[in-house]
DNA sequence: CGTTCGATGCACT
DNA sequence: GTGCATCGAACGT
C-alpha cells in the first residue's frame, strides 16, 4: 500500500527523515524494480538558493507548488534524471531528492537499464551500485520525464512501507536508530551550510565520497 | 588514494 | 550563452 497523501503533507525535514528506509517502486512493462531509500535531501521553499523554487513559479517549477505526494523529475546535466518527492502544503514549494536505494526486486532488470547503450558488461556492476547517485537510481528504475507529476499514491511509481520478502526475512537492512545521520548536502553550489541530506551512515549504496563535515545523528537536527 | 574533465539537454538570462 | 540537485573515465599523487 502506497503511503498515503499526508506523509507528504508535513514539514520536508521530516518527510525527508521518515522516508529512508522506505520502499520505492517503479512498475513498468518491463517490470518490477524498486528499492529501500538509504539517502535524500530536503530543498525547500524559494528562500533556500538550491532549490529550484528559488527561481520562483516557471513551467518547470510548477510541480513543486503542487499537491503534496507527487513526483517532481527534472533533466539535468544533459544526461540524467532526477526524482523528488513533493512535500508540504499545495502552494509551499519543497521537495525531498531520493539519491540512492538498496537494490530489492528486479535487479536483472536494473543491470540491463544500466548497462543499456554503454559496452559494459551487466555483470561489472555491483548490486550495492546499482542505484547509488540520484542519476543512476532513476535509469535503474527508468524513471524519465514521463513521471513527472504523478501521484506517489498512485499505482506505477509509489512509495510505501517495505513487507518481508519472498524468503520471509524482512526487506529492512540494518538501520539502527543510530546510524541514521544528516550532513550537508552533495553537488550545490549554493546554500552548503544548511545540514538536509538525511542518509544511512556505512550504507554501500549511499553516494557521497567521504563523510562530509556535519554528521548529525537522527533527531537531533536543529531545523527538525 | 586524490582531483579534473568531458559528455550532454534544458530552463532561464 | 550560461549554469546546473551528475557520472565515470582518466589522469596525478
Amino acid at each position: 500500500m502506497p503511503l498515503p497523501r499526508a506523509f507528504y503533507d508535513r514539514p520536508t525535514l521530516a518527510v525527508c527523515r521518515d522516508l529512508i528506509g522506505k520502499l520505492l517502486v517503479h512498475d513498468t512493462p518491463a517490470g518490477r524494480t524498486s528499492g529501500l531509500i538509504v539517502e535524500a535531501e530536503a530543498y525547500i521553499g524559494e528562500s533556500d538558493p538550491a532549490c529550484h523554487a528559488a527561481a520562483g513559479l516557471t513551467p518547470r517549477t510548477e510541480p513543486l507548488y503542487g499537491r503534496p505526494g507527487i513526483a517532481y523529475v527534472y533533466f539535468n546535466y544533459g544526461m540524467h534524471h532526477l526524482v523528488n518527492a513533493v512535500t508540504e502544503a499545495e502552494g509551499s514549494p519543497a521537495a525531498v531528492l531520493i539519491r540512492a536505494l538498496q537494490p530489492v526486486d528486479g535487479i536483472p532488470l536494473m543491470r540491463r537499464r544500466r548497462t543499456r547503450g554503454t559496452g559494459r558488461p551487466a555483470a561489472s556492476l555491483e548490486e550495492s551500485g546499482l542505484c547509488r547517485g540520484p542519476g543512476n537510481l532513476t535509469k535503474a528504475l527508468g524513471i524519465t520525464l514521463a513521471q513527472n507529476r504523478v501521484d506517489l499514491g498512485g499505482t506505477t511509481l509509489f512509495v510505501e512501507e517495505p513487507g518481508a520478502l519472498e524468503g520471509g526475512e524482512p526487506a529492512m537492512l540494518s538501520i539502527a536508530a543510530d546510524t541514521l545521520a544528516w550532513s550537508e548536502r552533495i553537488g550545490i553550489s549554493v546554500g552548503r551550510e544548511r545540514p538536509w541530506r538525511c542518509f544511512v551512515e556505512g550504507h554501500p549504496a549511499v553516494s557521497g565520497r567521504v563523510a562530509p563535515g556535519t554528521r548529525l545523528p537522527r533527531d537531533r537536527h536543529p531545523d527538525l
